[in-house]
RNA sequence: GCCGAAGUGGCGGAAUUGGCAGACGCAGCGGAUUCAAAAUCCGCCGAGGUAAAAUCUCGUGUGGGUUCGAGUCCCACCUUCGGUACCA
């Protein structure tokens, strides 16, 4: 066979003649050839195709491409290319999220600059992610360390600072020992870890730079036309924490100008059951309201507060504790005395950090009261309560009782009647409470992007013209981490002329979190050279929102939220139109080591791509990855990779080997094969089912590797089954279908040919094996003409000897029968 | 504690959503080829039972239930993994 005949139609490399399925050869040459040819840039529009833009996650530049990265970027690029040869015109781009903290540590630990460290990485990186094959958009990269993009990102600071939005706080900080930095709320996870480093966060109160996504929190809860995990979208809900209560204003007693006390409760229903209040360590009423009897009592028992680490104060199991402060005020609604105490169960971050205290109906209100011996009123009758004493806090719903006129009302309509009540008397009102604060963005290190403000001292805070953006990093300066910023360290950056009077003033010298350089960088690949915004009303109209985006759940309350927010936020002031930035989210699982364990050095589980790759090739990893299980469900990384590389060789087998035609008896069955196997693959694509669309992949294959042996298909059906295997291929293995597509003579790519559409007529099948139970047990089976009516089937089922025999002279008492199926005989 | 996901051969995993459990692959075993090995190809491969087999029995974390029929639906429980945790 010689395919080298057609090689008409411009540049192309030759063909390797090679007898083997050599991949180190043929992959760098179609990367080469790919590149050369721009195959994957894509323009913002094309007559006749649809936009569709994917995108997924954008790697920080640490210098080595692993396994996490493959594994989430390889069935990314699957999907896109799907896509793409479905008639849609595909923006696929890639970048870096080049700020942050390991630079710096690498810099310190090497004596190389934060910057220089980054360009060699991510030149590095590049060269790695080129070697996956991946139709990445490199025309359009980003990289957020380039002042070219951070001046965007500054700009952003700006107008969230002109909308009221962005506002400077001196407040406890959660604060990181190792990083030497503060955190936003977001990036403490598990018992007050930092999601960095690990390290154990404590609190510092130090003035620090905030963005209101608070005002944004009811919207960012309508997760309507998002096409996201469930377990996302929980986590979000969960992490906003909307919770519908009223506030409630206690007088002191006796009563004093202008103080009262305020808490917020999700039970006004309980109101008449309040024996006593807790206010905060930290509140500011204590000062004021501590008798002086209790006052030594009370400062001991703040110093111990304050001294107590969040995760301690945080802990369900550490005994409470608390001290009465000496004062008491006025239960509203029967005018009861209760006793004020502080205690550090009660959060002076959340509500009003003051509660009303109702102890037969709080667990933590009840252990409060029981250890400090403080009466407990039963407001809720809990069922066939007999009046006595409760062992425990009865947190259900009930009927009112002790509530004066309330007694008798359901619970659960007594929060609306009450909180009218405390309405009509001024001493309440309704209230929404969100767990979410607002998101902290100052850094105290250098690499990032400088917050772009000036500190004056006649003018104050003054924000630095866009005209002047980008505030530059400087490069010289000492970056080891003090816990002062450094870029303080730096005179030639710090003086500068106030914009507003022009007398001498000084810079902010803390940077942004890197989250804020990753919420908005999606637009930015869709115009990435604007010069005059971050993205242009033309390049947004072309891609307003990501159709699919993919990467890791970790980042479920940090990069989704935070991007989420910066999309409305875009939409309001009019620069992005869409209602969310990812229409389509989908979070693939993690990887592991073959030991079942999270891949580390320490342990010694780590799998290296660039060996794998030069072993088996990109191709055949792609296929192992997609091959190992269900993609969002990650897992143990295994090592049968051989497995893939087998069959690979053997579709070059069937790609290279002349075919010699014997008869065309397997025609019929073979074309029915290669069209339910378009049939289902399509399907598993959509579904993003790689595993099961390589395994019909693999079926089609052996049979058309049986049908080469026997020679049993007409030359022009096997020739046309070899191209829609190598098309259905074409995404996962890129190379060699596009080798391979060579070889049968094409001059153009593979990549640019249309998804196969399967023949609906070729898939009918006359006839159909169906098992016939009798009971609801497999005893024989049947073979049918396709349609065949119940009354027939169950004639063909009753003369089956084995069917017979098990029948003898019982009564068929009822029969099941499920077309092209089952027959179900019940004797 | 609460929220979410999941438990299927030696292993990774399939199962048209209530219809032949174990597709596809790894590992293993047997054979062909080879001087030999690698590679490749063919066959077997849940457990029990049997000389071997069958259209036999059991079998999808455990125990119940619904149904002609359950890996799939319902109830209770166990285990694992994520998230979250005094949020009033």
């Amino acid at each position: 066979m010689d395919s080298n005949s057609d090689t008409s139609g411009g540049y192309q490399p030759s063909r390797t003649n090679l007898p083997q399925y050599s991949p180190g050869e043929i992959e760098p040459k179609w990367q080469k050839y790919w590149h050369d040819q721009t195959l994957y840039e894509t323009p913002d529009h094309i007559d006749g195709k649809r936009n569709r833009y994917h995108v997924t996650m954008l790697p920080y530049p640490s210098g080595d491409l692993h396994i996490g990265h493959w594994w989430a970027m390889a069935p990314s690029d699957m999907l896109a290319r799907f896509y793409r040869m479905n008639g849609y015109n595909v923006l696929f781009p890639m970048g870096f999220d080049a700020f942050g903290l390991p630079a710096e540590n690498a810099a310190i630990q090497r004596g190389i600059h934060p910057q220089d460290w980054t360009t060699a990485n991510i030149e590095r990186m590049k060269e790695q992610l080129k070697r996956m094959g991946a139709m990445f958009d490199w025309s359009r990269e980003i990289n957020s360390s380039d002042p070219q993009y951070y001046k965007w990102t500054q700009w952003w600071f700006l107008q969230l600072y002109k909308n009221d939005l962005a506002y400077q706080s001196e407040a406890l900080a959660n604060w990181c020992p190792k990083c030497q930095t503060t955190l936003a709320n977001e990036q403490v996870v598990g018992d007050g870890a930092c999601e960095r480093c690990d390290s154990t966060v404590s609190q510092r109160l130090m003035p620090q730079w905030l963005f209101k996504i608070t005002d944004y929190a009811e919207e960012l809860l309508d997760f309507s036309d998002m096409n996201w995990p469930q377990s996302v979208l929980r986590m979000q809900e969960n992490w906003i924490g909307k919770s519908e209560g009223a506030e409630v204003r206690f007088e002191l007693a006796p009563q004093q100008d202008e103080m009262e006390l305020t808490v917020y409760t999700t039970r006004p229903d309980t109101l008449f059951g309040v024996t006593f209040m807790v206010l905060a360590p930290e509140h500011p009423l204590v000062e004021k309201v501590t008798t002086d009897e209790y006052r030594t009592a009370v400062r001991a028992y703040q110093d111990e507060a304050s001294k107590a680490t969040e995760i301690e104060r945080q802990s369900t199991v550490r005994e409470k504790t608390g001290v009465f402060t000496g004062a008491y005020c006025v239960n509203p609604m029967n005018q009861q005395k209760v006793p004020i105490w502080i205690a550090d169960y009660v959060l002076a971050s959340y509500g009003t950090g003051a509660i009303m205290a109702v102890p037969a109906h709080d667990e933590r209100d009840f252990a409060f009261a029981k250890k400090y011996d403080l009466p407990i009123t039963v407001v809720i009758a809990p069922p066939e309560w007999d009046q006595k004493e409760l062992d425990e806090a009865f947190v259900g719903e009930g009927s009112l009782v002790n509530s004066g006129v309330f007694s008798g009302t359901p619970s659960k309509a007594a929060i609306g009647i009450v909180t009218d009540h405390l309405g009509e008397q001024g001493i309440g009102t309704k209230k929404t409470q969100y767990r979410i604060r607002d998101w902290l963005i100052s850094r105290q290190r250098y690499w990032g992007a400088p917050i772009p403000m000036i500190h004056c001292g006649q003018c104050g805070v003054v924000p630095v013209p866009e005209s002047d953006l980008p505030v530059t990093l400087p490069k010289d300066v000492e970056f080891l981490p003090t816990g002062q910023s450094p870029l303080g360290l730096s005179q030639e950056f710090v003086n500068v002329r106030c914009p507003q009077c022009g007398n001498p003033a000084e810079r902010e010298t803390d940077t942004m979190d890197t989250f804020m350089c990753s919420s908005w960088y999606v637009y930015r690949y869709t115009d990435p050279n604007n010069h005059e915004a971050p993205v242009g009303t033309e390049a947004n109209k072309h891609w307003p929102t990501v159709d699919q985006y993919t990467g890791g759940a970790e980042h479920a309350v940090m990069h989704l939220l935070y991007a989420r927010f910066f999309h409305k936020f875009g939409r309001d002031i009019g620069i992005l139109s869409g209602k969310e930035p990812f229409t389509n989210y989908f979070a693939q699982g993690q990887v592991l080591g073959t030991d079942g364990q999270r891949m580390s050095k320490s342990r010694g589980n780590v799998v290296a791509p660039d060996e794998i790759v030069d072993r088996w090739g990109t191709d055949a990893f792609r296929s192992h990855l997609a091959f190992l299980g269900p993609w969002e469900s990650g897992g143990p990384y295994s090592e049968g990779i051989v497995g893939v590389s087998r069959w690979l060789n053997r579709i070059w087998t069937l790609g290279v080997t002349g075919y010699v035609n014997n008869s065309n008896s397997g025609d019929q069955e073979a074309s029915r094969i290669v069209n339910q196997t378009i049939q289902k693959v399509t399907e598993d694509f959509e579904s993003k089912s790689f595993n099961t669309a390589i395994a019909a992949l693999m079926e089609l294959t052996n049979h058309l590797t049986a049908c080469l042996d026997r020679g049993d298909l007409s030359n022009d059906l096997y020739e046309e089954s070899i191209k829609t295997l190598l098309r259905l291929l074409a995404p996962i293995a890129p190379h060699i279908t596009e080798e391979l597509w060579a070889t049968k003579g094409y001059s153009t790519s593979i990549h640019l040919e249309n998804w196969p559409k399967p023949d609906q007529e070729a898939m009918i099948v006359d006839e159909i094996e169906i098992p016939v139970q009798i009971n609801g047990k497999v005893r024989s089976k049947i073979i049918l003409p396709t349609g065949t009516t119940e009354d027939d089937a169950l004639q063909i089922a009753i003369s089956n000897e084995q069917i017979k025999q098990i029948i003898e002279d019982s009564e068929v008492r009822r029969v099941i029968y499920v077309e092209n199926r089952l027959l179900n005989i019940v004797i």
